[in-house]
DNA sequence: GTCTATATTCGGATAGAC
DNA sequence: GTCTATCCGAATATAGAC
């Protein structure tokens, strides 16, 4: 009996949450009043008060469900062949684009979790979850692409995905800021980066 | 005469500021108010008016300070011997560290410069000097370090300066948000990394 | 220039009808 | 669940004495 109701209950929210992250990617979290959600939903402010009980409750759920979108856009990368690190970069921000919409909304997120445990908790989260998906394509890439031994894939695999990780951070900061970024030679030049040891040291 | 006052006031105004960044490093631009920097300067509400006009300015003031630390942080490098992009990494992390203080910081500005046209602008500039900085930077470490001719070493440079801004940026927000963010390993990482034009294809 | 006290606007949240 | 109307606290900025 309540599971239509939940079902609507939980669409609504989304609906809400959707049109403040709208906003919140305009003017930032805190610069976003409620008047502001209120009139971009379309509701009133009892709508909005019957489904979150207060504008931080809704600003977390904003947060999480942009790390959600983050979630898919790595779940839908297929490792079928080898990516080189450049092609891998590419398809993830271009994923990762269209599920968030907005990439400025990044720089949003990351300046509340260095205020808000709660809201570092859950990037912290997806962060470690994005290493692990890099050390993992990264490996692949090594062995099928490289052609170096499986063990030392690996080790360096875990050495440069954190740098992988600041690769995409640059990417939406510079993309979001820097009024001459240059894309395409920014991917060029990822697809040109490469392990010194993958090429001289492997042992 | 005015001299002395001019210069008492421009001292006024960067104590001001100090007090206003310390506050803005732990709650944001937006979540610090008036009070609390009034509170935390020792003074009183007239006189940080007397300084500025509003607290708009205050913010623009401290995040061009903020670009000031970071344009002396790239300035005080200095180019004795050529430096593995690791290690510039390391040295120009910890002398911005030193600059800026907290780190977290450069979140904040980040975030308000994807919001503020006015901010962005400033952000934009310190970015571009830093690229043209770490470009000059590699391009001496590809022909004295590595050997390359100096006109790929200048190609490459240009190519793969903007990911090394990403390698600083990406640092600074997982040495801020994530807890197990292993510093040491990063940089290690960052020197082992190199473009493989410089290996496989110097021609 | 700096202080205390205060005016005024604004934003988050609630009350109660439907 | 949703709407309208409203309360209350907070925050920016100013006034006027010293």
């Amino acid at each position: 009996m309540p599971k239509v109701t939940d079902e609507y209950r939980e669409a609504r929210r989304h609906e809400i949450a959707r049109a403040a992250l709208r906003l919140f990617a305009q003017k930032g979290f805190q610069a976003t009043s409620m008047s502001d959600i209120i009139a971009e939903s379309g509701l009133s402010a009892g709508a909005i008060y019957g489904h979150y009980k207060s504008k931080d409750e809704l600003i977390h759920k904003a947060i999480s469900d942009i790390v959600q979108f983050r979630l898919d856009a790595v779940g839908s990368l297929d490792a079928a062949q080898p990516l080189d690190p450049g092609q891998l970069l590419r398809r993830f921000v271009s994923i990762m684009s269209d599920e968030v919409g907005d990439l400025g909304l990044l720089l949003q997120v990351w300046a509340q979790a260095a205020l808000d445990p709660t809201s570092r908790q859950a990037t912290d989260s997806i962060g470690a979850h994005l290493r692990r998906v890099f050390e993992s394509f990264l490996a692949d890439w090594y062995v099928r692409g490289l052609g170096q031994a499986e063990a030392d894939a690996r080790g360096d695999a875990a050495l440069f995905a954190p740098l992988y990780v600041s690769l995409v951070q640059g990417y939406v900061i510079q993309s979001t800021i820097f009024e001459s970024f240059d894309r395409d030679a920014y991917f060029a030049a990822a697809s040109a980066l490469q392990p010194a040891s993958a090429v001289n040291l492997s042992r």
